[in-house]
DNA sequence: CGGAATCCTCTTCGATACTG
DNA sequence: CAGTATCGAAGAGGATTCCG
């Protein structure tokens, strides 16, 4: 019995929106929604610390207000699936407003937990537009399948691998980390990443990213905080 | 003693974004401070239902953050009060674009706490960018002064009158939330709110907020959730 | 094996009371 | 006015158990 969920009651629309996306752990569950559909089981692992219980009355919760839709897949994969509705995708500007608000405290960070996926999210919402030409991406990052697709007018980082990327970025998580938030004098190549297909794209996607993350981190007046 | 707060410990920007601002209230608390600076005990009746202790918390988080500072303002008025540093106040995107979607859900809600700035807050939030001549406008709405501020490519509602605004409205807040979300048929005018000054300059800035407010409510997919 | 419900402990919240 | 102290209630975190 969960009885009524805590609301702010106040006819303001960010109470009324914080009323279904404000409690701890929903806006990171609708993180881990954007990159694709995701198993019960799949949505634990990419929240760490969460507790099956509070993420069954997230699900839920979301579910109620429309933002998430609950989905049994057909054969061959007997699975149910979680998925964002076109409500819940409409949350896009806010998830990237709050991505490159907190893209500031990325550098300088240690001692926390790390997937490729996560980076290459805050990249590509950090990112400005892309410039004709530039190709969508694979990576491999501690063995885990994601990609950066470039749209018309923004990037967007999901799970799995695409089959028309134009190269594919192998490497560690740390080496990522290192290369985008390490202000090396000029330009520091790739690092210690490597690349398969096409070097050249894939160089300059990386620029085009770590250029972004770096503009988005040092707008936010770069205060060092915390006593 | 509030012992550690708790913390996401992921390397993502929207964890470390919402390991800042994510606690209950906090966003509140940004809102009422985007109306301007503000001492505890208007946070207090700005915030229904917050406690004095969670408020005393919050502030503190956020100070030290970076993102509040605390003033002892100059004689004749011997208060302390909180306002945003550049950085809390770089949370404008953040703010804005929560507003954006939580305006879906602001038509049709009964038994809420209102304040007049806060539909003031809204209505400017969810405003396209304003046109040449539009002009600045005070409200006294259920005795409450604010006004909106016309800038360059934004409005902004603050607390307060100012001295060179265009004219001034009055009213209550149901009148002006039912101006706002009654899709009357063509033009309702101006309902049962009064203007002071140029009546003219009034119609066409509640014109354009309302304008604003129902695209961004409609553009919500219409979910009517929470069955 | 995926998808939870249950139980227990700990923290946080909300409300009231109290103090410099 | 600007908070701190206190306390019952609600929520979160973690492990285990249950069910299809």
């Amino acid at each position: 019995m969960a009885g009524e969920p805590r609301r702010y009651r106040e006819l303001c629309p960010i109470a009324l929106a914080l009323d279904v996306i404000g409690d701890r752990w929903t806006l990171l569950l609708i993180r881990e929604l954007f990159a694709g559909p995701k198993r019960f089981t799949d949505l634990e692992q990419g929240l760490p610390g969460v507790g099956s219980s509070v993420l069954a009355t997230r699900l839920r919760h979301l579910e109620q207000h429309g933002l998430v839709r609950r989905r049994r897949l057909p054969r061959p994969a007997p699975a149910l699936i979680y998925e964002l509705t076109p409500r819940g995708a409409s949350l896009d500007a806010v998830v990237l407003s709050i991505a490159r608000w907190g893209a500031a405290y990325l550098p300088g960070q240690q001692d926390l937990v790390s997937r490729g996926r996560w980076l290459l999210q805050a990249l590509a919402a950090t990112a400005d537009p892309p410039p004709p030409g530039l190709g969508s991406t694979n990576f491999v990052l501690d063995g885990e399948e994601s990609h950066i697709r470039v749209g018309h007018r923004r990037l967007a980082a999901r799970d799995g691998l695409l089959t028309d990327a134009r190269a594919t970025v192998r490497g560690t998580v740390p080496d990522l980390y290192t290369l985008a938030t390490t202000s090396g004098t000029g330009e520091p190549g790739l690092g210690r990443v490597a690349v398969d297909g096409d070097r050249r794209a894939a160089e300059w996607l990386l620029k085009h990213l770590v250029a972004g993350l770096r503009s988005a981190a040092n707008s936010g007046t770069s205060t060092k905080e915390h006593a």
